[in-house]
DNA sequence: CTGAAAGCGCTTACAG
DNA sequence: CTGAAAGCGCTTACAG
């Protein structure tokens, strides 16, 4: 900019002004507007965008952490995060947290850092203390997917308690009876909320609840706990004859398991899983699953940060829940 | 920083210094040190990076522009760069050029405003004007999964021609004769590479290539376009026996046509995919893929562009060439 | 052992 | 219509 400015013997206000687009505005002649354009495009220029936010105090960034990108529900909604902000003119910095705490609080450190002018964030939920020092300072924040029941802030998420409560439904109008429910030890209120659902199902259609069709795996040795608490589940007196699997890797997992131990599906044992995976279409039979609407928790995360950054409705905290849909396959029978 | 040093009654410098860890070197006084750590840490001081990236010109940010980082080969890559950054002290930045030419070049030039040190990128291959011009200007930068094979920069890409050419002749070994190739219309060296893959390995073995047995299926329109290339090929004279797929989603389209339609996999028709899907070991049978080492080409991405960065190896480019490994399930037949 | 000063590349109130 | 000057928050050569 400055070589600009001597070169053309203008001075770096004028230069400012007319690479802004706000040459009209400021009453900077035509003229000079045309010589500065030019000049620019023939030497390339490119403005420092670290300058100037540096100056305004704006980023234009905004950080998005989540607990795993490569996961495909994740990875979509950062896709989705990523395109709408885009459009917004920001830039998105994204991280994962792994499901570890400590490292989720160092990401959001070093985003603050960074200067970014709002957060997205996919918590551990055991970080309630960066999420309250975030809050305190007023700093523009929104979280997705988890959220911390016992403290406000804005949040997208999806109502896991319906989600499994109406799946279970549909397998009990489909006549099954003893229903399971697998699920995985993660202390999220999204977990606990998904085997609420289940139980309330349960109880306001049989009255009562039996513990031993619930089972919760552990986080990473799932794979080798399955086959064993399937094996057990369908030992059961009255014989097991229909599955609901907290996430879509138990799914994965489950539905392969089933098939060594020879169990067919849907006939003996009806399927129904929460969450998508790409290929649920394509195996056989193809899942029954409970769709989160992952465009809309990606969009709408933007749209309410953005507006918070913007100093819209930043007097109460934004508080979505979306609803989920249960795409009817054949794993769930007839 | 200002308000620590009116505050301690000490200057700007000394505290820049313990704050960077440079206190010893500097010969500040341990007492000084301590007294300014503390403040530090009492008021809760955060560095801002900008300023600090404005000062030294370096940001200490890597860009990273994919196709599409929903689909789970990029999200995978993405989640080793930025683990793999993340460990040397570098954020990423995204963005999606939804193989849009004129996206990327947009994303190119919006992530170098930003200052971005370097850039990795699996580009559109219709961007050649952009990659030249950041190689003209000595840009850190890598390409990933796609390069331009008439220019010359560094990249990480994947035997694409090996891996086909593999797989089909561990279709011939099995004794398979009628092996189509269906793929998709994508102006990539590596579509073209995993085609010249297949042929060689045809040529090899018989003499000579069928050109109805190669099919390339339209970018968009695949799903439609699946069902009735698969019958045609079923038609041919000898009877089809084997297909390979150019790529995962085709696989995923084609598994499920091939079950509408009646025909019995691998009995009748054995099926290797090139590219993995998440499902693709629960469907039965199990598929047979091409395996692309995502960690290793995220991996070394990042090694790469910060060698380049750093100073070191930027005399020639690093052309790196990744094996691929086939990954035998039942979907080919024994 | 510590500080004053310059400067990274911008923007913006103010002056004329 | 255009410019001089201050300042965003840092780092770094230089001086003492």
């Amino acid at each position: 900019m400055k070589d600009i400015a001597k070169a053309l013997n203008l001075s770096k206000t004028t230069i400012s002004m007319v690479l802004n687009n706000r040459g009209d505005e400021n009453n900077i002649s035509r003229k000079t507007q045309q010589k500065i354009l030019e000049y620019a495009k023939k030497h390339n220029y490119v403005p420092n965008q670290l300058a100037r936010s540096l100056r305004t105090g704006k980023s234009e960034t905004i950080g998005l952490i989540m607990p795993n990108i490569s996961n495909l529900f994740y990875a979509e909604i950062a896709s989705y995060i990523e395109e709408k902000a885009e459009e917004q003119g920001y830039t998105v910095i994204f991280s994962s947290s792994h499901e570890n705490p400590k490292i989720e609080q160092k990401l959001i450190r070093s985003m603050v850092n960074r200067q970014v002018d709002g957060l997205i964030i996919a918590s551990t939920q055991g970080n309630l203390e960066d999420i309250r020092l975030l809050k305190n300072n007023n700093f523009p924040l929104v979280l997705i997917d988890r959220h911390y029941p016992e403290y406000s802030t804005n949040f997208i998420v999806v109502n896991n308690y319906e989600g499994t409560k109406n799946a279970t439904k549909h397998l009990i109008n489909l006549g099954r009876r003893k229903i399971a429910f697998i699920s995985v030890r993660l202390e999220l209120d999204a977990m606990r909320q998904r085997l609420l659902g289940y139980e309330d199902a349960m109880n306001e259609c049989f009255g009562n609840i039996e513990n031993k069709l619930i089972k919760i795996l552990d986080h990473k040795g799932y794979r080798k706990e399955m086959r064993p608490i399937l094996e057990e589940l369908l030992k059961l007196d009255q014989g097991l004859d229909a599955i609901v699997f907290a996430t879509h890797y138990l799914t994965a997992s489950g539905i392969g398991e089933l098939k060594n131990i020879g169990v067919k599906v849907p006939k003996e044992v009806a399927i129904v899983s929460f969450d998508e995976m790409s290929a649920f279409d394509i195996v056989d039979p193809p899942i029954t699953y409970i769709m989160q609407p992952s465009e809309e928790i990606g969009t709408l995360a933007v749209e309410v940060l953005l507006d918070v950054i913007n100093g819209k409705n930043n007097k109460e905290d934004q508080k979505v829940v979306l609803g989920t849909k249960l795409v009817v396959r054949k794993s769930c029978g007839t």
